[in-house]
RNA sequence: GUCCCCAUCGUCUAGUCCGGUCCAGGACACCGGCCUUUCACGCCGGCGACGCCGGUUCAAAUCCGGCUGGGGACGCCA
């Protein structure tokens, strides 16, 4: 006879606890009966404090970043803190290499934190004062079973259908610590653990699914799970807020929070963000450091603006400012499936902040790009110049430099397509003439040029389009180029000078050919 | 295999909680047009989705169940 209801694991459904909201709108503000209500109210006497935890294994990714920055955003919405903190304590792959590319990544995307970075090699003995008081309280017990010999159960389980979870060989034989023993957790085996997510609402895990882990290695070093809860104890962290793959770990962690009679902090899983083929997202997607899209010629606020729209949204809006997403940013507006990171959607949101940037603050960015090319040095306004002219046409600092080209060098070199269908003899004639009244010219500028264009392309019968391209073709070397007027604006008169007789030189010598 | 999560245009998403206002809205990409000295920018228009099957209901993208598909976790990694 079962009088107990059924146990409900997994995702509990609004039919089994009704007034859970999993998002909504106003529903956190506007429901009376809202369970944690007041909580809630008290949370908004305390301090929010979140925290960013990457292990030093490589560069910051897209991923990180995008779980660094809905931390950061929720801190700064609710006028919180923001922690970093440097989970090291795998000591064979972390490397100092990587927590400075990190540090720099987070630098570049103004990802500013207000504690930290704190190392987790640097708290080891915090760990393992939190570990004897599990141990004294019997919640953890040490092991002495060899690690080939577990792999070989886990095999075996696996193949056999079974969860491959420690089969508690130790859990009773009140062993002490040792070489070559580490401390298990001694998790309940029966009941449930229910993970009330603010992101994907609860989730139920069966006890029984659960097995003793690992929190303290042979080694000495606290591992993943035992630390961050630690950390994130001591460290205050009200909401931790991370990457769906941490979903699983959750329910163990907080028996440890329980266990030794901690509150514990508020959890959001986010989902993660995938390639185009749906796939997590690794090195054949192309670039996937934050540090390589820097390289590739985008600015911090448009991956920041790819970023935060990977997951979350405010309405129809797609771009935002810094201070517009801070203002928004809201948990209940996460969404709660997959997504995929598109290249294109970065490219249009770049482009639209490099139109959008002042020229002036453009040319420091740019300059990096402009020496890698070897193009002789300029000036800062000269830079700003030609920057103003490619703006609406480059959508990286990367295609803006090299489209920069014919501003840069001294010579340039002219497409020989082009100059075969637009060099041609027949344009020499008006060319000559353009060419003497530009001599004539004191003020070289659009308003002076125009009324010349105008006249001339009257005198000889002909439209501008006609005249442009040969003109366009010496000056830049190529049929595409930004307005005709601006580029003489920008080179100056000279160079226009020096570049025009060099043109016409090709034309009559297209003559004699 | 076991457990967990997810499911609206090709992609990012709004709408789902509180069913009707949605023969589903916006953005990227794509296609067409306008503007025009080239290329862009910009503007206008087009293409294009509620995974499937049941149930509840006068009414379902929205609630319930199943299926299918995708993803995650199962370490002395984090």
């Amino acid at each position: 006879m079962n009088l107990n209801p059924p146990r409900v694991i997994g995702r509990i459904l609004r039919t089994n606890i009704s007034n859970f909201p999993r998002r909504g709108r106003n529903s956190i503000l506007s429901n009376e009966n809202f369970p944690f209500q007041h909580r809630r109210s008290k949370q908004l006497m305390e301090t929010v404090i979140t925290r960013f935890p990457p292990s030093p294994t490589g560069d910051l990714h897209i991923g990180g970043a995008r779980t660094a920055l809905f931390n950061w955003l929720f801190a700064q919405n609710r006028g919180g803190k923001f922690v970093l903190r440097i989970e090291d304590t795998d000591l064979e792959r972390s490397t100092e290499k990587s927590v400075k590319a990190i540090l720099d990544a987070m630098e570049w995307l103004e990802l500013t934190f207000d504690e930290g970075p704190y190392f987790q090699t640097k708290r080891l003995d915090i760990y393992r004062e939190y570990a004897n008081k599990l141990h004294a309280s019997g919640h953890a017990y040490w092991c002495e079973c060899p690690p080939e010999e577990l792999e070989q159960k886990r095999k075996t389980a696996m193949t056999e259908g079974r969860k491959p979870k420690y089969d508690g060989t130790c859990r009773h034989k009140g062993l002490g610590p040792g070489p070559n023993r580490v401390l298990r957790f001694r998790s309940p085996d029966t009941g449930t653990t229910v993970l009330k997510d603010i992101v994907k609402g609860p989730i139920a895990f069966d006890n029984a699914e659960l097995d003793d882990l690992v929190i303290i290695k042979s080694d000495g070093v606290a591992t993943y799970n035992f630390a961050v809860v630690i950390d994130d104890i001591t460290m205050n962290i009200t909401h931790v807020i991370r990457g769906d793959d941490h979903v699983n770990n959750t329910p163990r962690q907080i028996q440890i929070y329980r266990a030794l009679g901690a509150k514990l902090p508020e959890f959001g899983h986010v989902p993660m963000i995938h390639g185009e083929d749906r796939a997590p997202l690794s090195k054949r997607h192309g670039a996937t450091s934050v540090m390589e899209y820097r390289n590739l010629g985008f600015l911090p606020e448009a991956l920041l603006n790819c970023l935060v729209r990977l997951g979350w949204s405010h309405g129809d809006q797609e771009i935002f400012s810094r201070s517009e997403m801070i203002e928004h940013f809201t948990i209940e507006n996460i969404g709660t499936s997959p997504s995929v990171f598109s290249m294109e959607k970065l490219l249009w949101l770049n482009a639209h902040y490099i139109k959008a940037k002042p020229a002036e603050d453009i040319v420091p960015l740019l300059r990096p790009f402009l020496a890698a090319r070897g193009y002789p040095e300029k000036p800062d306004a000269y830079i700003a110049g030609a920057v103003r002219t490619l703006q609406a046409r480059s959508r990286t600092l990367v295609e803006m430099a090299d489209a920069m080209r014919f501003y840069m060098v001294d010579e340039v070199a002219i497409d020989p397509t082009a100059a075969q269908k637009f060099l041609v003899p027949e344009m020499s004639a008006p060319f000559e003439r353009l060419l003497s009244e530009f001599e004539k010219l004191n003020v070289f500028s659009e308003a002076t040029l125009e009324p010349i264009f105008r006249t001339v392309m009257a005198d000889l019968n002909m439209k501008l389009g006609k005249i442009a391209q040969p003109l366009r073709v010496s000056l830049t070397g190529s049929t595409v180029s930004p307005g005709i007027f601006e580029i003489i604006d920008v080179l100056g008169k000279e160079t226009v000078l020096k570049r025009m007789r060099k043109g016409l030189e090709r034309m009559k010598q297209g003559a004699q050919a």
